[in-house]
DNA sequence: TTGACAAGATTCACGCCTTAAATTAAGGTG
DNA sequence: CACCTTAATTTAAGGCGTGAATCTTGTCAA
């Protein structure tokens, strides 16, 4: 959260609250802010008189009347400005650009080959950049640039990424990336932008203490308090699928043995029912057909019912352990993986977590599966240039300046 | 963290930024606090002076002057008021009082017997309350009470006790205190309250995040996110005892299996060391004796070392979950049974998660015994008031209202 | 058609806040 | 004693949010 100390930072703070309103809830009137935010009808006025003369609100009609003077409602400006959002993934990298009002606007795919060095990835990223500001018709309205990277992002002044899955150690790709484009650009780990996007326009919408659990190759959480995602200390927090739920249990990918990852994570579900059935199963891009046809077999194949079982039993101990530590409100199973698993699962993990809620007296946690696809990552990304210009009160970030944000706490 | 709205939020914020300088700092000068602040030197002449009006902080002589005018050294002035803590254990209620700089002023025992219904429990808090205030000669300074409770503490407007180890569900303990006392009053689960005195005077000590792990006959965390205890949606953050480490494995005495606390909380290391030495162990407050002993024992005997070994083992795991979850700076071992068994298994917990600073980078956690004693649940529930009133900038809160506080989160 | 009514929106005076800059205070040094 | 350095205070200026008063804009009944 901010820090206020000026009275400029005060009225900062109101801005963004009354922006965020609007970004969030759609249309709504003054008065209903009023209430909402517990700011008085004069500031809100006020504020959104700044908002309307600037162009990031515009009005919408009014509310039908009943009597009385009808409230006038207000909405975001769609074209006050573009996100971009980057999803760097392990096959290819997914480039989108969204406006306002969080409508995709531009698109762009580029297929990445099997070397993922950094300078790969960044003449890839700086290609497909051009052509989405190409399709926008420039660089102008382009608020920032979120990059969601399969790694640890830690933070700092100058970002470095640490992705195993490209060999990657302590990469400062935000460095690299600067010499493509002087936007602000804003770095963070995949699976928490896509955390972020289902927190905001998914299965977590309306709660403040949320796990989405993120269940593909990896497994991972992002874990939202009071509405912020929570980075920790060095902005790893989350690390889901290696904490351990059974000593001495199963080698991890990782090293380690009896990770949450080696039980649940796709590669080690089809791994199991390979073993178990004789079949052969596929990773990288193809796992995620193979894990349809392990659903699809769960009909009539006994083994692959049992493989299907033994998962959200397993499944039902991770979250248990993310309920225990966290006392979220709700949790989301997402990812690729868990959005496909989820119907499978779901029924068995509540029921093995209603015995949790004897404990927790005032919990009754909700558990639900992911409503965004695993195409949320650029969505997320961009999210988090938005959430950037909501704190700041709907402020842009000068480019000039060429100001980096690390993913840092706040 | 507060959210400021108007400018009094504004000043009161301020006031709170430079009380709890130095509260938690000790002496230091206007100009110092004003660079760590990011003040202007004019406000915190300001804030100063008003608060050296009030009475909150007084003057402590000068810094040695070097060739220009020395810095005048501040102070908070101790007999600004009094916060007492009252820890309701399992065999007897301890309240305590301390002054404005948290030394203690006044302390009293009530010895518990069998019986611990809420009237039982509020009679003896009653009594022992009505000591301490004739000790403090009145009640004039004391600014709050704040109670640790063995239990869940389900946050709200009127909270709701729930503690097995009493029999109680949902116990409105404010409330019937409130008919003892018109004093604030702040409650807590005592784990919480043990780990907060450990974050603001013990080995959490200039952490902002950390975690506080705390190990008795229960085995529970105290999570601390940017210097805040992290409570969860209800109050119920941090059942660290409650994950599951091995699958099927042990009958906890919550009855799910596999608890980390069916491992490593005191009474089941005294079981095993039991089953397996044939001796008779003890439960309740001679466990620590027998824990001691276990501790002796393991220097000649084969067995104890065994059991004592498996433990470290098991509580590496549980660190290492929560390390992985949490991404703290720092580690604490506390509580009673977590402070003796420190010695003999930190460097086993140290090297088993040697291997885990190789997927975080820029971690080099570091792990720490527990430096206050059980007794500090009072300590750390007096300080949870202290932290309401750095909230509030110094200002006491008024009692005619006897405002209860919950133990929401802010 | 008109007047009363209700509630949203705006205006304004007021008190409060922080700050930069100017000024004063306090100690050492030569 | 003049001079230098740094601490602390004062002053004037610019902003902010608020409550109360006022204006605006619909509906509805007569």
């Amino acid at each position: 959260m901010a820090r206020h100390e000026t009275v400029a930072d005060l009225r900062r703070a109101n801005r963004g609250l009354i922006l965020r309103e609007l970004f969030l809830g759609g249309t709504t009137s003054r008065v209903s802010m009023a209430r909402s935010t517990a700011l008085s009808s004069a500031t809100v006025t006020n504020v959104v008189a700044e908002l309307l003369e600037e162009g990031a609100v515009v009005e919408a009609g009014t509310e039908p009347s009943n009597g009385a003077r009808p409230a006038v409602l207000l909405r975001v400006n769609p074209d006050f400005g573009v996100f971009v959002g980057i999803d760097v993934g392990e096959t290819k990298i997914r480039i989108e650009a969204f406006d306002f009002a969080m409508t995709r606007v531009a698109r762009v795919e580029c297929p990445l080959g099997e070397t993922h060095t950094p300078e790969v990835v960044v003449r890839s990223v700086g290609e497909g950049l051009a052509d989405v500001l190409h399709q926008l018709g420039g660089t102008n309205k382009v608020v920032g640039i979120g990059v969601g990277v399969p790694g640890v992002v830690a933070g700092g002044a100058e970002p470095l990424v640490y992705a195993p899955a490209f060999g990657w150690r302590s990469v400062p790709l935000v460095k690299l990336l600067r010499a493509t484009t002087d936007l602000p650009i804003v770095i963070e780990n995949g699976a928490k932008t896509m955390g972020q996007a289902e927190m905001w326009f998914g299965a977590g919408r309306g709660t403040r203490h949320a796990v989405i659990a993120l269940l593909g190759t990896g497994v991972g959480a992002a874990i939202f308090a009071n509405g912020v995602l929570y980075r920790g200390a060095t902005s790893s927090a989350g690390e889901w699928g290696h904490t351990t739920i059974v000593i001495g249990g199963r080698r991890c990918r990782c090293g380690a043995r009896g990770c949450l990852e080696a039980y649940v994570g796709a590669g080690s579900i089809l791994d199991r029912w390979a073993r178990e059935s004789r079949r052969v199963v596929r990773v990288g891009a193809a796992a995620e057909d193979d894990l349809v046809a392990l659903l699809d077999a769960s009909v009539h194949s006994r083994v692959a019912l049992r493989v299907i079982d033994e998962t959200a039993r397993y499944l039902a101990e991770g979250v248990r352990n993310l309920v225990n530590l966290f006392d979220p409100e709700r949790v989301v199973i997402g990812g690729w993986a868990g959005v496909r698993l989820g119907p499978a699962v779901l029924d068995t993990i509540r029921a093995h977590l209603a015995g949790e809620s004897l404990r927790h007296p005032a919990a009754r946690l909700d558990i639900q599966l992911g409503q965004l696809g695993p195409d949320a990552v650029a969505l997320g990304a961009a999210t988090l240039v938005a959430d950037r210009v909501l704190n700041s009160g709907g402020e842009r970030q000068p480019r000039r300046l060429s100001r980096v944000y690390a993913a840092s706490p706040t």
